[in-house]
Parts: C-alpha cells; sequence; structure tokens
DNA sequence: TGTTTTTGCTAAAACGTTTTATTACACTTG
DNA sequence: CAAGTGTAATAAAACGTTTTAGCAAAAACA
C-alpha cells in the first residue's frame, strides 16, 4: 500500500498544485491566503483518505517549536515528583504539548547537561526543580527567550517564574502548635542542604524555637542513601530519646525513616514523641497512630507551574509580560489522631 | 558574542572548509574518510572554542533517528511504574537516549492516539504497559520495524518483546502459603479486568483453591477512584467479615483501600483476617502488623525491559534477530511478622 | 613518461516542512 | 485604455544536518 511516506511533497504531487497550497490549507490558513473552497476540499479529502500526518521533525526545525515541555525534578520516583510529573503531563497534553522528563538527583553536574541536551533537542519550555549551582545556567536559558518555571524551590538571582510552598511559615506554625501542645523539647531533622525550601523550613523551626525561648535541637543527614540514612537518623534518636519529646522532619523519606527506626527502638507516638512530617505521604494517614503533616498542595502547584508556562508559551514575544510570577502556595497542616499529645 | 547561532554551515565557513568535511569530523568518520589530523584538529579546536552543539532535530530529520523512547504506562503517579519510570530513565540516559513518557490511564483511545504522537515525534523505540484493544496498533508498530518492549503484561497475538512476572505461580503459591498457614476461606480482591496480569493473578488463586479443595471467594472491583474503591471494597468487608479468615489484594492500591476499611471496620490483622498484597509498598513494611506481600523485582523489571529495547535499537536490520523475547520474572514473597498467624 | 591508485577534500541532494516574495490573470476604475 | 486591485496560486529559500558520488592533485607503478 504505502510505498512511499507521504508527505506534503507527495500530496501536492499527487493533486497537481504546489506544496505551498497544501501547506496553507493543512495550517489552517486557507482564507487568509485566499485558496478557493475548491481546492481546500480537495486537499482535506485527500490528505484524510491517505491519513496523512505531518512530519513534526522537520516542522521543529523549520518553525524552531518542537512541542515539547522539559520537565526536570529531583526524582521521578519520589511519590510528590511524580505526582507532579502526571498533573502537568495532563495539562500539557491538553494543550498540545508533550513531556521530557528527567531527574537530576540533585546533582548540578548533569542538571547543567540536561538542560544543554533539551536546549538542543528544542524544547519549548523547562519545569525545572533546581539543585544548587545552576543559577547561571538558568538564566542562560530565560535570556535565551525560554520560558522557565521553577517547581519546589528558588534560586537568588534568577529571573524565572517559581511556584513554591510558604516554608517558612509551614514549619513557623508546625512548631507553634507542638509548642501549644505542651512540647518543650522540639528537635528538627532535616537535610543538609542549601536550597532554598530546606533553608526556609529550617528558619521557621528556629523562629518559632526562639519566639517561645525554647532551645533548638537540630541534626543534619546528608542525601545519602536509604541505609545510611536511618543509620544516622536512629542513632540520632537514640541519643535523644530522653532529651526531646516531639521531632519535625523536613521531608517525607526523613520522617519514614525516622518512623522505622523508632518503631525498632521501641519508641512510641506520641507517648515517648510526637512527630510532624513535612509533606504529607498516605502511609502517614495509617500508620498507626496516625503521623501528623504539613501537606502540600501538589495539584494547585502543577497546575500553577504549567499554566504559568503554558502561558508564557502563548505570549512568546509579547513584551508586555516581562514580569515574573512568583507564587507561593499554602500548605495544609494536618493533625492526625493521637499522633500528638 | 555569538551573533548567529553556530552551525555546522558557519563553522566552515570560518575554517575555509567544506561542510561535509566538517560533518565528518564530528562524526568521528575523519580516519575512514581520510581528513587529515591537520584539519581535525583545526575543526576540534574550533568547535570547542565556539561550543557548538549539533542541533538535533536536523540530525533526526536527516538520518530518521530521535535519540528519544516513548515510555508509556498506565499512571505515571503509581509508585510502581514512576519508580520503573526513573530506572529506565537512568538507563537510556546512559546510552543517549532521552524518555518521552505518558500516562493512558488504561485508556485504549488515549493510548493509540499516543502511539500516534510518538511516531509523528519519531521515536526510535517504545516501552508500552498497554491497555486492552491495542494489539492491532502495536503490531502496526512493529511491523514498521520500530523496536517495541510490552511490560507487566501481555497481549496475545502479538509479536513484540515482554516483561512480566510470573503472575499466575505467584499468586498460587500465595494461596497455598495460606492454606499452610490454616486459613480456609481465603478471599481474593482483584480489579474487574481482562488485562492477562489480573487475569492470571485471578487463575493462579482459583487453581490453588480448587487444588485445595476450597471454595473460591471472588470480589471485582471496577477501576473507579479511589473513593468508591474503597467503600466498595468496605461494603464486601464487612459484609463477610465472618465468612472469611484471609483476602488477598491482585494489586497494592486495592490492598491499601483495603486495611484503611478494615482500620473503620475494626477489624483486626491477623486475628480477624490475614492480608496479602500483590505488589509490594513501603507502607505495609510499616504497617502495624505488617502486611505480606508478593513483591515484583521493579529493577530487574525495568532493566530487562530497557535492555531488551537497546539492543534492540543496535542490532536494527540485522535480521539475526527476529526472535521475539518474552522475560518472566519470579517475584519474592515477602512474609512479614505477624500479617498471617 | 603515461597510467593507475591513493589521498584529501567537496558539491549537492536529501530529509519534510514553513514562509516570503512573486506571478499571472481577471476585474474594476477613472 | 492605462492603471490599479483583487484573486488564486506558486517558486524557491530556509531550517541544519548526513551522505553519495565525485574531483583534483599527489604518489605509486610500469
Amino acid at each position: 500500500m504505502n510505498k512511499k511516506r507521504v508527505s506534503i511533497q507527495s500530496i501536492a504531487r499527487d493533486l497537481g498544485i504546489s506544496i505551498t497550497t497544501v501547506s496553507f490549507v493543512l495550517n489552517g490558513r486557507a482564507k487568509e491566503k485566499r485558496i478557493s473552497d475548491n481546492v481546500v476540499k480537495k486537499v482535506m479529502d485527500y490528505v484524510r483518505e491517505v491519513g496523512y500526518k505531518p512530519n513534526s521533525l522537520a516542522r521543529s526545525l523549520r518553525t524552531g517549536k518542537s512541542n515539547t515541555i522539559g520537565l526536570i525534578v529531583e526524582d521521578i520516583s519520589f511519590p510528590f515528583f511524580s505526582a507532579i510529573a502526571k498533573e502537568i503531563e495532563e495539562k500539557a497534553y491538553k494543550s498540545g504539548y508533550r513531556i521530557i522528563y528527567s531527574s537530576t538527583e540533585n546533582n548540578t553536574a548533569k542538571t547543567k547537561e540536561l538542560i544543554d541536551i533539551y536546549k538542543d533537542k528544542h524544547v519549548d519550555g523547562y519545569i525545572i526543580v533546581p539543585p544548587d549551582g545552576v543559577e547561571e545556567k538558568i538564566n542562560e536559558l530565560c535570556a535565551s527567550g525560554k520560558p522557565v518555571v521553577v517547581l519546589d524551590r528558588y534560586l537568588k538571582d534568577v529571573e524565572a517564574d517559581h511556584v513554591i510552598v510558604n516554608n517558612y511559615e509551614s514549619v513557623y506554625e508546625a512548631t507553634q502548635y507542638l509548642v501549644g501542645q505542651g512540647y518543650k523539647n522540639i528537635a528538627l531533622i532535616t537535610l543538609n542542604s542549601t536550597q532554598s525550601q530546606m533553608v526556609d523550613r529550617l528558619s521557621g523551626y528556629e523562629q518559632a524555637i526562639s519566639d517561645n525561648g525554647l532551645i533548638p535541637i537540630i541534626e543534619y543527614i546528608d542525601q545519602i542513601d536509604g541505609q545510611e540514612r536511618q543509620h544516622h537518623i536512629s542513632t540520632f534518636l537514640q541519643k535523644k530519646a530522653n532529651a526531646i519529646d516531639a521531632v519535625i522532619f523536613s521531608t517525607n523519606y526523613l520522617c519514614v525513616s525516622g518512623l522505622k527506626a523508632m518503631k525498632r527502638l521501641g519508641l512510641n507516638i506520641p507517648e515517648n514523641m510526637a512527630v510532624v512530617s513535612f509533606d504529607d505521604y498516605e502511609l502517614f494517614e495509617m500508620y498507626s497512630p496516625a503521623v501528623t503533616s504539613i501537606s502540600q498542595p501538589i495539584e494547585a502547584i502543577s497546575e500553577n507551574a504549567i499554566n504559568l508556562l503554558l502561558a508564557r508559551l502563548r505570549k512568546k514575544g509579547t513584551e508586555a509580560d516581562k514580569k515574573i510570577h512568583k507564587i507561593v502556595l499554602p500548605t495544609t497542616f494536618i493533625v492526625r489522631n493521637s499522633s500528638t499529645r
């Protein structure tokens, strides 16, 4: 049947008209370009008949647009990021965009490389969860006119849109809540990281502790793999078991490690220790006793991010929109039965 | 600085040599094409100096290869699939391939559309977790010479490689285990689905029940959203609470719904009911009491899938490899403390 | 010396589009 | 009737590569 791949050229040849005409018709510019209804019908019918699909590579080469969005997250296998990926994919799909994803593993070099690859693939826009050290690279990207939305954290001196949650306030309030519940020795277990979201969570804790005249107890965990992480947390909890009565984990996987450790150590929630996790997790709802958490609005984050990007893609060139959008979304503090006194 | 985008053309112009020569050098075909070391060095140095990166769109257009793999899963936000996505991405990346993903939501029409889009984007190969009804489409794909690996389930009469787990045996053995533990009224809660993996899990259960002279108790759940699903399961469990002493869930999210329902109903594990889940979940390890599960080898699945695909991509054309690989991986039965009698 | 072989390089086509500039003609208009 | 105005189409350049086929000069050979 289909001897040769059907192209705009073969259609033009078969129909005895010019390539240009076919292209105009296919791009819906028939009216504008004064193509007769006759010809339009002829082309449309034939296109349907042979099932022609334009070659998007050729089109992209010519137009510079690829209808592709680059999604660069820390780790696509983290529930938080895969949930976001799902939402973003869905929305983008409806607007005719495909998604290419990659995980940075918080590796600066890999991230830069990824950006280069995406640039080369002529991705139309970027949604990035950046590690440290890519500020310059992202600024280049923005300067080159590509829309960029930074997610989950923000970068100082980067003129890109970003969508984050109010990390500082969230942790401040969570801490305040624990204080209100009568806890006096509240520890924070957090990542040893300079990323904005971690720094802000830390600050929120420190400020709340300070505002209440308490003393901070902070343990920094390196971004190591699960085994070592858990061991580190376990050691810490064991050592401090009697010195602390509540602990806030700055990410959900730290909390999971913490729960495992506590289980092994025989520390009970909330008798021995109250627990609060930043970022909710299905597990926390079902754990016994259920774990209180700071829940991030995944849908809102995704929606804001992709909408911001799509908006920029639409009004490309419109200098009207040089304004940078910094969106800060509220979290939800979910107090679960008996996870605190 | 960079007034014009640097291309192979501009390099040739600037260096006073031909485009062809530059191309040969860049593609490492200098020796083969007898380009003098002089010229090679000149080109290489200049390329480095101006930071030239070839335009992959142009290259793809010309060669027909895009260095992109299409990953089509049921839902990228399911831990099982996002974990696979992570592994596949990593492996593919190392071999110079990027990944475009999409979620089918088990929707046949959407899946077909996705395949068309990917085809148009000249994806080099496909890894697909197919819903029912795409057999023909996938066969077309294979016939067109594109490598395809089917994942998680298989399709009758489709001549593509596939990677699955031994669903039948896994459930058979799990059931057998429960019988061995003294349970007599073992129910299966499964999806109302004709997909191979579900059918096989069901068969494994039925055979084991039959082999032991027990009576099957099967509840089919529609692939509806969380709320309704849980309600359905809850109703079932409540009604059968006294009639069953063990229940096997055919997917982990069914099991999660089940656990929630049981918690609400005050049914205790394992006093009231033993629980086994197909597909492990971090939750099951930490739940009290921990839930026994049939764990899928995610890494092996991913590795086999991407390796199969990469192999086919390499030996494209080599008719030597018309052989279809059907890989069936073993699961691990994880008996967790006190989740059964 | 004349012929062949090797060396080193290049012109040009092709991939499949989009888009600018142009043509050729028929129809108004003053 | 000359000049302008629409109308319906098209030729050709451009996007940035890869690759086939070939050419001129130098080297080898007889």
